[in-house]
DNA sequence: CGGTGGATTCTCT
DNA sequence: GAGAATCCACCGA
């Protein structure tokens, strides 16, 4: 897939190039649900603050040593899901954390699935709910699925990087990505 | 096989 | 700003 090449690097290469592309998932009665990436998060196998840290896949973490733009989802707290693009060629770990989009098409079913008017997607769980992603979204391909990735329609002014957030471990790592439009 | 913790979100104070 | 909600998958035995 010529126009996702970007993602075959280093997670945390590609994550900045990311901003700005439109996340979009097709609903069960056909229409799109999605917006644009504004804020993302790298994770490696050499991170330990990651899923994958050490390099070994386990049933949970297996898409993400799928090559780039396969999908992976996982989930925790008991009730979040969080979605993430599997970056960097096949056997290597890593991915990227997709935490906020600004919320563009759909927004009835996803007020329908958020049960809520505002905050849609400001949050990796939030956008999760939004979209209706789920464990059975694991593994898919990028625009080979229900789910599609898309250039940006809106320029990218600046990308401030910062700490992840929530994470206890190698948080030295600058390797959140904020987007400014 | 059981204990445990989490790349979060919401509500209430 | 704290606490609850809630379950899958990892890990150690």
């Amino acid at each position: 897939m010529a126009e996702l090449e970007f993602l075959n690097k280093p997670s945390h290469i590609a994550a900045p190039r990311l901003l700005g592309y439109r996340l979009l998932k097709k609903a069960p009665s056909g229409e799109l649900a999605g917006g644009t990436i504004n804020e993302v998060e790298a994770y490696s196998e050499d991170d330990a603050a990651s899923h994958c840290f050490g390099g070994k896949p386990t049933a949970r973490t297996a898409p993400m040593f799928l090559r780039a733009g396969h999908v992976y989802v996982y989930f925790t707290y008991g009730l979040h899901h969080c979605f993430n693009i599997v970056t960097g060629p096949e056997g290597r770990g890593e991915g990227i954390l997709i935490r906020s989009l600004i919320p563009e098409e759909g927004l009835d079913i996803m007020r329908e699935n958020r049960k809520r008017e505002k905050g849609l997607t400001d949050g990796p769980g939030k956008l999760c709910q939004a979209l209706g992603i789920t464990l059975e979204d694991r593994g898919k391909l990028l625009n080979q699925s229900d789910i599609m990735l898309l250039p940006p329609v809106m320029k990218v002014k600046s990308i401030k990087s910062t700490a992840r957030i929530g994470i206890k471990k190698d948080t030295h790592r600058r390797w959140r990505f904020v987007g400014e439009f």
